[in-house]
DNA sequence: AAACTTAATCGTAATATTGCAATATACAAA
DNA sequence: TTTGTATATTGCAATATTACGATTAAGTTT
């Protein structure tokens, strides 16, 4: 066991929940927050503001990549990082519309 | 290792990649597709709607109640599941954030 | 009380994640 | 070409997650 049962749930939930579990680590919500806080998608410097050793921010960032997350742009030797708006509507969809959802509600019961 | 190491980075984040981390697995993603399809927030029924079994679906419940984005109600022998307000609030507030963010910059780079 | 229902917990196996040292790769500069 | 810089990959240990059968706990019904 261990291993999700992705085929069981619509592609929907699957790329939500890719996109949610690739945001359920600290140090890649930090890493977002950094890559919004510099105004140019400023490169590997972003190891240097973490506490994390280089290998593994360098993992973060590959998950946050493979989740379509984030883009890197090859520019000399070093590598520039920047948000891929398309993901993160995705996920700001989602959850203006579970909001509108509870508020057509009014809470149900609990 | 494998410990995440939560002391490093600050509250906000770490409750942002708890709410997201709870969020990162389809069942849990259905599950909360699930409360907001139902008009009352229905009980165990969501165990039959899902293709998991009991326990482990009562352990994804456990987890979202952990995280704070459900909460449950006893009521007789069975158990009223729905969803806390705050928390979504919380990740949509997040996601407007950077929405803001991103479109005050106009691609900055990549 | 005995039988049933609902949901949590325990125990355990399979797998995934986190973190880092060591190493590799790729480009730049001397 | 050697040296330096930036990032990725490999290998591994520690820990966490996912899933479920078996059992337990708590309420309901008969």
């Amino acid at each position: 066991m261990g291993a999700t049962k992705t085929d069981h749930f619509t592609d929907r939930q699957n790329q939500l929940a890719l996109l949610a579990k690739a945001l359920g680590h600290p140090a890649r919500i930090a890493i977002i927050d950094y890559l919004l806080k510099v105004d140019a998608c400023i490169c590997g410097d972003i190891v240097n503001e973490l506490p994390l050793a280089q290998p593994t921010v360098s993992q973060h960032l590959k998950e946050l990549k493979n989740a379509g997350l984030i883009q890197g742009n090859i520019e000399g030797n070093a590598i520039c990082y920047c948000i891929n708006e398309n993901a993160l509507n995705d996920l700001q969809q989602f959850f203006t519309s579970i909001a509108t959802s509870l508020e057509k509600k009014k809470s149900g019961c609990c």
